[in-house]
DNA sequence: GCCAACGTTGGC
DNA sequence: GCCAACGTTGGC
């Protein structure tokens, strides 16, 4: 069991649209680290839907990997946004996992404020110039956030 | 809209 | 194998 965490522009897939529809398939990624976390992903694996490329940006939700990884056929499909003339179906290149909706957070958490939490300091998701759509997430990270969507929002962070 | 950071490409 | 140029990501 392990924890991660997913970008996803909301114009683009947001979660509320995974909240509609139940489930979806991570397609689209590619990157070759992304990728390679994808290919480690179990069912069951809990990850946070993070928005980005959004104001503000933040961590808005839960979802849970519900099939491991699989050929990505957006790559072989010329009309996809996703199309790469390099992958073919005996080599597919690009995998991607389905993840469906597990819950909202209490809040919302912008990157603002995860950037302040000093528990959070070495997470990838603060570091400068990461942008890694797919990403490992500690337990010990996961936990502290789990904790800091229970804050009232009123409540300024302790740290 | 700007631009820093990053990954990829391709010339050499 | 190096590295400059380029395209993309994504915060601000």
């Amino acid at each position: 069991m392990q924890y991660w965490l997913f970008k996803s522009e909301p114009d683009s897939y947001s979660f509320q649209r995974l909240a509609l529809e139940g489930r979806t398939e991570w397609s689209g990624v590619r990157n070759y680290q992304a990728r390679n976390y994808m290919k480690s992903m179990q069912v069951g694996d809990l990850g946070f839907f993070y928005h980005s490329n959004t104001s503000p940006p933040g961590i808005i939700g839960i979802c849970r990997v519900i099939r491991t990884a699989y050929p990505d056929f957006t790559a072989l499909d010329p009309q996809s946004p996703y199309f790469d003339p390099r992958a073919s179906a005996a080599k597919p290149i690009w995998e991607m996992v389905d993840v469906a909706f597990e819950r909202p957070l209490e809040r919302f958490l912008p990157l603002e404020l995860l950037r302040a939490h000093q528990p959070l300091a070495a997470m990838a998701l603060v570091q400068k110039g990461q942008r890694l759509s797919v990403q490992p997430v500690a337990a010990k990270e996961w936990q502290a956030i789990l904790a800091l969507a229970l804050q009232p929002d009123a409540v300024a962070d302790p740290e």
